[in-house]
DNA sequence: CCGTATCCGATTTGATACTG
DNA sequence: CAGTATCAAATCGGATACGG
């Protein structure tokens, strides 16, 4: 089943003679996780659960800008994606606490170096982007 | 100007007592970066030009399912950020070349660091949707 | 060859209101 | 507290046609 690219060590293999396989690009597992998390907060709850679990509402006030709707739609992708775990606690006021499960906190590795990426380089970004208006 | 983050050191720094600053989630650099290269193509863009310089109907080509717009509009981007460089070269059909900055060469290496875990784990990723389906 | 312009549909996101 | 439902808007993405 899993023929497909099983073989494949890294798509970044600058020093192959030809380019990476983008016709299979569907079905390239690193396109697939991009746009997975690629959305608006996505990458958020991951760094966010990765600190430490949270609550639905916990969550929800720790973004601060996300809607119910997108938290709700959000937490479940990543649940079923087996990133993020959900669990329904027996309180009297059901609790429910999502955290990140073994593959996610794998994944969180990787989304540090990027993050930290983002951080050091980001505003030199803004600036090109102002730079770019102002020539117009 | 750039006083909001200059002084963060890292969005990941799990042992604040605080969670994330995502209440600045807009002017955040990590949200912000994550949105830009969150497109279909972006990424494949960043890579593709990682290991040479492309000229248009290069990246055309080698991309294969992109069309004309979204090729244009994703490069345009990337280089409004200041990731990617744009050079006309006067020759008689004129040709266009494309490559990374210094600046986006230096996002190339946190990028294969996603990507190779992509490759690593996409499989488990494929095989938590597929169970997810089945227990529904 | 290297784009841009326009139109169109699909997907994503958000505001709001309501429920167990 | 922890969601779900519905509606509307914005954005994304592609096909096609045209211009420098």
């Amino acid at each position: 089943m899993s023929d497909t690219h099983t073989g494949v060590p890294s798509v970044l293999a600058f020093d192959l003679p030809r380019p990476v396989p983008v016709d299979d690009l569907d079905a390239c597992p690193v396109g697939d996780l991009f746009r997975r998390l690629g959305d608006k907060w996505s990458m958020l709850v991951l760094i966010l659960l990765g600190s430490r679990p949270h609550r639905y509402n916990e969550l929800h006030r720790a973004i601060a800008g996300i809607s119910q709707r997108m938290l709700t739609r959000t937490v479940r992708a990543l649940e079923a994606d087996g990133l993020v775990r959900r669990e329904v606690l027996p309180t009297v006021p059901p609790s429910v606490e999502y955290s990140l499960t073994p593959l996610g906190q794998t994944l969180l590795e990787p989304l540090s170096a990027l993050a930290d990426w983002a951080v050091r380089h980001g505003a030199e970004i803004s600036e090109a982007r102002s730079q770019r208006a102002k020539s117009a």
